[in-house]
DNA sequence: AGTATTAATTCTACAATGTAGAATATATCC
DNA sequence: GGATATATTCTACATTGTAGAATTAATACT
């Protein structure tokens, strides 16, 4: 049994970004949404290094070229979370709220 | 303005359990917590490490010392989170809701 | 064809955070 | 003083975070 790991913050939010943009997931439009929901300020390199890093540890998959891509430019990288990225995902997510259950009210976080 | 910093995967952890433990919050029983509430396996220096830093990034303060343990051992140095603290807490936790609402049912994420 | 324009990704580099385990310190008790 | 208990500090390295310049690839125009 390989030890269970967990992701970092910013995995986290790139993990996320892929699971709701679904087929319409690459980096320009990941790093956009991390910006347009979370309001931070976020590098290209942020978002492909971590795109990167999370597919050779298999959390995430890309499929690349597009068809057709009616303007100009270089063609898009799509992405996908693979299950593993899925269970990576809720692990992280259940630890961060086990650790914050009641806190949360008490010191009104969100 | 300073740029808006934000917890890594583990501070957040080590806060957390700050926040909980309260009056009672030390290296020893971090520790203990953040496995208990978990399940994960968290060694000392990983949380002794976490709280130095966060100390000297003002996230957090320690007094040191203890009138009498009952009985042997080194004296107990306790922590506490600070107001920046809790204000990167909530950012982060805000910033991960924010990636994780609406996917969380839909994907049945915890 | 050659060049400008647009879109997107890759590269390079370094800073910050994660993690473990051995070593060390401090206190009590006999 | 030596044994025992409790807790922290040190050392070292791996992984993750982050930015921005450079580069690649495609289309459109003249």
């Amino acid at each position: 049994m390989g030890r269970e790991k967990y992701l970092g913050e910013f995995e986290f939010l790139v993990i996320a970004a892929l699971l709701r943009l679904g087929k319409n997931a690459y980096g320009v439009s990941v790093r956009s949404e991390i910006k347009k929901r979370t309001g931070r300020q976020v590098s290209f390199g942020a978002v492909y290094t971590t795109l990167d890093r999370l597919e050779s540890k298999s959390l995430v998959r890309s499929r690349s070229g597009e068809a057709t891509p009616s303007r100009g430019g270089r063609p898009k990288k799509h992405f996908e979370v693979t299950a593993r990225g899925v269970d990576a995902m809720k692990r992280t997510l259940e630890s961060v709220q086990s650790m914050v259950d009641g806190i949360d009210t008490a010191w009104n976080l969100p």
